[in-house]
DNA sequence: GCCAACGTTGGC
DNA sequence: GCCAACGTTGGC
């Protein structure tokens, strides 16, 4: 039984990979290494192959959905955690058992203009969207395919495609 | 740069 | 198992 495809949206700080990094990446296509969070790392590990990301860039000005990536790989161990030197290791993590994990994903397509989140936040049938939630800090959250369709018709609204 | 909101840690 | 203290995220 094929399931239906599922829904993300995962985050960025462009100042340390933005989307144009992504698309200049070897077949556009990055691991999503250094989640250090419990739900956002069983979020990575739900993912599968052909599930659709939507790419957003926090701590930006403004911050903003700014394009669609693909899962290419589903999950396997995040090597930056066995490395001493890394800034996400972690001693918990070895690669016999390894604590957290990381999932490949592939550039589709960045949208012509940005949605940003202020005009997001206006959005009625948007209320309700984990990003939207006050607090909200997760990395990697999942969308609701309503919310999919719908930030969807305002990328191409707005002139993405 | 500030700080609210959150997740995690560790003392008890 | 509670909860205060701490570190981090991320909008503003």
């Amino acid at each position: 039984m094929a399931e239906e495809r599922q829904y993300w949206l995962m985050k960025s700080e462009p100042s340390s990979f933005s989307i144009d990094d992504l698309g200049k990446a070897p077949a556009k296509t990055t691991h999503w290494d250094g989640v250090r969070n419990y739900m956002a790392r069983n979020f990575m590990r739900q993912m599968r192959v052909g599930d659709r990301v939507l790419f957003y860039h926090s701590s930006a000005d403004p911050p903003a959905i700014v394009g669609i990536a693909r899962v290419v790989r589903e999950a396997y161990p995040d090597h930056t955690s066995f490395d001493p030197k890394d800034r996400h290791f972690d001693p918990r993590s070895t690669p016999a058992k390894p604590y957290w994990y990381m999932v490949d994903i592939k550039l589709e397509k960045k949208f012509k203009s940005a949605l940003a989140l202020p005009a997001l936040r206006q959005v009625k049938k948007l209320i309700g969207m984990e990003l939207l939630r006050k607090g909200s800090r997760l990395s990697v959250q999942p969308v609701r395919p309503a919310e999919w369709d719908v930030i969807m018709t305002l990328a191409t609204k707005s002139g993405g495609k």
